[in-house]
DNA sequence: CTCTTGATCTTCT
DNA sequence: GAAGATCAAGAGC
């Protein structure tokens, strides 16, 4: 009753899977990134399933770790696992996940989070109503599950962050990424296909 | 609907 | 001193 390739819903009727270790991340993070679509993500039980994310490594001209280390990203060159948060244009937390291994400064940018825990948490920390604008961005949706640099390295499978697993299969889309400068071209966005919840409309 | 602009401040050069 | 992995509001069509 359930081979509904083309019905599938856009998300949120799946259950969770089993819980994200550590080891998730230490591989290649072109590999992680399209896995982590579908995956749920809570910060004190608020959040939802990941929809949209961006890959980033040492390669990569846009990364923040191309330069090699800085205060601000040394998380990055440490082990694959912990959360790497930063402040974006004075205003907005980012959040990312650090992929590979030590030394090779890798991360998974979160863009987008379909919401399905703590709805009202997050319309009192966002102030608007509507479920499509509560994790449609990296800055909103650290806003919304109150993420700042205080949840900055920190490991992913210890509280109060949960992540567990896409239970099911996932069609997954990509594209260039959103708002850089540099390396424009590189197809390294990844999304749940048909998602209304993405940081904008394609 | 799309496009433009201002806010705001840390980080690195 | 300039740039930046963003967001929201306002103007124009």
């Amino acid at each position: 009753m359930d081979k509904s390739a083309e019905t599938t819903p856009p998300d949120g009727s799946r259950s969770p899977g089993p819980r994200l270790r550590k080891s998730f991340f230490a591989r290649s993070v072109h590999e992680v990134a399209p896995d982590l679509i579908g995956a749920t993500f809570l910060v004190n039980g608020v959040g939802g399933i990941i929809v949209e994310v961006e890959a980033y490594d040492q390669t990569d001209p846009a990364a923040h770790s191309f330069r090699g280390p800085t205060p601000r990203n040394a998380v990055m060159f440490g082990p694959p696992g912990y959360t790497y948060v930063y402040l974006s244009y004075g205003l907005n937390w980012c959040v990312n996940f650090v992929c590979q291994a030590a030394g090779s400064a890798a991360g998974v940018l979160l863009r987008a989070i379909e919401p399905t825990h703590g709805l009202a948490a997050m319309r009192r920390r966002r102030g608007v109503t509507d479920a499509k604008a509560l994790c449609s961005g990296p800055g909103k949706l650290c806003e919304a599950l109150a993420i700042t640099k205080a949840l900055s390295e920190l490991p992913i499978d210890r509280s109060p962050i949960a992540l567990h697993a896409r239970s099911g299969g996932a069609e997954i889309a990509t594209g260039v990424r959103i708002g850089l400068t540099k390396a424009v071209d590189l197809p390294w966005r990844y999304e749940l296909k048909g998602s209304k919840y993405l940081s904008k409309r394609f």
